[in-house]
DNA sequence: CGGCGTGTTGAAGACTTTCAACGTATGTGG
DNA sequence: CCACATACGTTGAAAGTCTTCAACACGCCG
C-alpha cells in the first residue's frame, strides 16, 4: 500500500496538520483485522489515511450497531476520551497513523489553527451522526438504503471527484448493521431498488443511474417548514 | 422561573465558563415555541440553563426525527457551525443564555480550559448520538423504550440524585419521534411495560421498579466479545 | 475440485403501522 | 360552578412490512 499523504488530517488543509506527521507511526491492517476494541484505554489515537474503517457497538441481541464509516482524513476517536467508546476494524486493507494521545492533545491544544481543525472534524462527525440518525429512524427499508446511498455518495464525492459508480468496499452486513436492518433485508431492498432502475448492481458498489426522481422524493426536504409558534427572540 | 446559575456550561465546573456569563444575554422561552430554525445562520449560540429543549429535523414524509434532547448545561448547537443543522423548540418553559458566536468562539479558544470544555462537550455529544444510534438500530419496540428510559435516566442522574420517579417532559410524539416510532406504537409497549412490572405510569414520568431483570437483558452489552481477527499492534 | 465466505431467493410468522374511535385532562367562558 | 372546547393520550382491528429460518447460487482460494 502507498505512503499516503496525510495533509487532510481532520478534513483540513492546514500546514500545522503536517507537522503532526513527526510524532506518529504509521500502521498497515490486514483486512477484517481489529484495531482497537470498546472500554480500552485510549492512549493511542488512530488517523485513518488509506481505506475504510467500521466503527461500532454490540447490541444486546448479539448483533451490532455500525456508528460510523470512517474514511482516510478521519480521526477513529475524539482525542478526548480516555476509554475507547466503540470498537474499530478494518474494511479492507487500511493505512493508520498512531498518535501518542498525550502528545497530540497538547500539539492541538497548543495551535489554534489546529484547535479549529478538530471542533470542525468534531461538529462534522456529530452532524454525520445525526443525519444517520435520520436515516435508521425513518421507517421503511427503501428510504434507509436510499439515504444511505445518497450520504455515502456525498462523502465519497468530497474525496475524490463524483462518477456514477459509487464504490461499497464494505460487505452487505455491514450496510445492514449500519441501517438497523437485516442482512436479507437489505438484498431485497437493493434488487427492489435495482428492479425500479434507480440503481444498478455492480461487483463492489452499484451504479446510481440519473432516473432517481422517486429518490429525490424519498430524500430529507431542505428547510422544514414551521413548528408551532412563532419566534419572539 | 429562576435565575438559574450557569457555571456548569458545557457540563463543566471551571471558573473560567462564569467569565461567559458576562458576553451573554438571558432569555426565557416559553412552552412549545421555536428558538431557531434548521438552516438559518447561527450568529448565536445558545446555551440552556433550565428546562429541556428538542433538536430535531424534518424526515421526507413530513415527520421529524429528534436527534437530540438537550438538558441544563449544554450548547443547542456546537459554536463552530455557521448554520444551524437542526431546529430547537423548547419543550416546557426554557431559561436560554444567547452568546454572539464569534465572541464565544474567540473566547473560547483564548482558553485552554474553555476549549477543553468544548471539546469534552462535543465528545459526549457525539457518544450520546451514537448511544442513540444504537436505540434506533435495535429493532424491537420493547428495546428501544428500554433503552430510552435507561439512557434517560443515566442524564437525569447525571443532573441531580437518582430517583425511582423518571420525570418525562416531552409529549409522547416527542419520544416517538425520538425512537423512530409511531406514537400508539410508543403508548402500547409502555403499556406492556407496565404490565410487566418494568415501570408504572405516573402523570409526568413513569416510575422504574427494582425488578428490571428483563430490563437489563435488553440493555447493551458492557464489552464486546471478539470480533474476527486477532490484534497484531 | 472442494470448501468456505458471501450473497440471493422463498415462505411463514411476528411485529409495527395505519386509520379510526374512544378516554382523559386542562383551561376558558357562560 | 358547570359546560364545553381543545390538546393529549389510549385502545381496537386490519393491513403492510420486516424478520426469521431455510435452502440455494456464486466466487474465490487452497
Amino acid at each position: 500500500m502507498a505512503h499516503a499523504s496525510f495533509s487532510y488530517l481532520f478534513c483540513g488543509e492546514g500546514n500545522a496538520a503536517r507537522e503532526l506527521h513527526r510524532t506518529a507511526a504509521r500502521v498497515v491492517v490486514p483486512a477484517g483485522k481489529i484495531v482497537f476494541f470498546e472500554g480500552e484505554r485510549a492512549d493511542i489515537v488512530f488517523g485513518l489515511s488509506e481505506g475504510t474503517v467500521r466503527l461500532f457497538k454490540p447490541l444486546p441481541n448479539g448483533g451490532r450497531q455500525i456508528v460510523a464509516l470512517a474514511l482516510p482524513g478521519e480521526l477513529l476517536e475524539m482525542p478526548t476520551v480516555e476509554q475507547h467508546r466503540h470498537s474499530a476494524t478494518a474494511i479492507g486493507e487500511v493505512e493508520l497513523y498512531r498518535f501518542p494521545r498525550d502528545q497530540l492533545l497538547a500539539h492541538i491544544l497548543s495551535s489554534a489553527q489546529l484547535t479549529n481543525l478538530l471542533l470542525g472534524f468534531a461538529s462534522r462527525q456529530l452532524n454525520l451522526a445525526r443525519d444517520q440518525m435520520m436515516m435508521l429512524g425513518n421507517g421503511s427499508a427503501e428510504k434507509r438504503v436510499l439515504l444511505f446511498l445518497t450520504m455515502w455518495r456525498d462523502r465519497m464525492a468530497a474525496l475524490k471527484p463524483f462518477q456514477q459508480y459509487l464504490p461499497l468496499p464494505m460487505m452487505r452486513q455491514d450496510i445492514a448493521d449500519f441501517l438497523g436492518l437485516r442482512l436479507e433485508t437489505l438484498g431485497r431492498t437493493l434488487a427492489k431498488l435495482e428492479a425500479k432502475n434507480i440503481i444498478r448492481i455492480v461487483p463492489k458498489g452499484v451504479v446510481l443511474t440519473g432516473r432517481d426522481r422517486a429518490a429525490q422524493a424519498a430524500l430529507p426536504v431542505p428547510l422544514p417548514q414551521g413548528s408551532r409558534g412563532i419566534r419572539a427572540y
